[in-house]
DNA sequence: ACTGACATGTTATATAATAACATCAAAGGC
DNA sequence: GCCTTTGATGTTATTATATAACATGTCAGT
């Protein structure tokens, strides 16, 4: 067991945001219902790992989880799963770290920027709209026409520059 | 031979920007210095052949092409020298494509944001000063201290949506 | 010439991702 | 209810990307 202290799938502040986890599951539910698409035991187990995890995780620390509980063991396993869950914006890739994490709005569509703590490996989903627009307008002018974009930012999370040392 | 017409170190419009090549090795070989490194043969060699390609070029590709010009042959002779030039502000790594590309503006210092063409594999460096700031503000709303970020959009550049299907 | 710092090269290994195929389960037509 | 079609799950095997650890070589300063 990871995360000893937990009640209600939650076990720290940081999973105690405005959506419960039994809520965005639902959500989630929902979503791939209308799209057409299931949301099946592994995807859904997926899910909840990557909502019950800290920081990003890897494909390969999704499949291990995975693989205790029964499921399939090899690569992918985790991989098709974790495609999944992105394609229907229920997680989104973060490709300086080769990771996947849950998004923490999965009830509307949208852009996401993600703030990467280079001490805690904290990854924080923040809200890209003023970003998408200035996105939006250098791609114009580029004449170049935008589909989706990646925005990662690496630095310090407030609680690492608080902390001393 | 991949790039049978060229001269004076060109292939093509896209290679006949502000700067000529020979002025970006100049430069580099100038910003290099200024940073207490040098610019060895493997190292502007690398520089070179980024340059020249027209897309962004995995580092493999770039080990290939040096391995055949008598450098090593090993991975960690490409990993050297593009992480040495991305350290330096010659080259940007490109994490969606897991590429590395030559920058485009080697003279000062800058946030770089990536345009690339989901038909053509093209690549092109944009401004980024606005995307910048609209990311500070992010970024400052959420007390994280940014250091450096990665702003990658994926669409469809000029050329290819002009060309018919 | 000697020394210390850095550069280059190697072998070996770690890490991340996909291809190709077999089997299984759900959804829909009849 | 059966059959067919589609999609989901699982496997083995392979490919792609990146780094660790170490030996050798180069060069500037003394
Ligand atoms: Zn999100
Ligand atoms: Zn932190
Ligand atoms: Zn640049
Ligand atoms: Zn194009």
């Amino acid at each position: 067991m990871t995360s000893p202290m937990h009640h209600d799938g939650f076990c720290c502040a940081a999973h105690s945001g405005s959506d419960s986890m039994a809520a965005i599951l639902e959500t989630a539910e929902t979503r791939a219902r209308m799209q057409g698409a299931r949301l099946t035991p592994v995807r859904r187990r997926t899910l909840e790992i990557l909502l019950h995890a800290h920081g990003a995780l890897g494909a390969y620390e999704v499949l291990e989880k995975l693989a205790a509980e029964g499921y399939g063991t090899q690569p992918p396993v985790a991989y098709r799963a974790l495609n999944f869950l992105v394609e229907h914006g229920l997680a989104h890739r973060i490709r300086r770290l080769n990771a996947f994490t849950a998004c923490a709005q999965p009830d509307h569509d949208h852009r996401a920027a993600f703030l990467i703590c280079e001490k805690c490996n904290s990854v924080t989903e923040a809200d890209a709209d003023l970003l998408s627009r200035a996105l939006d307008q250098a791609a114009q002018a580029a004449g170049f026409q935008l589909d989706r974009a990646t925005i990662e930012a690496v630095g310090q999370c407030r609680a690492c520059q608080d902390a001393p040392e």
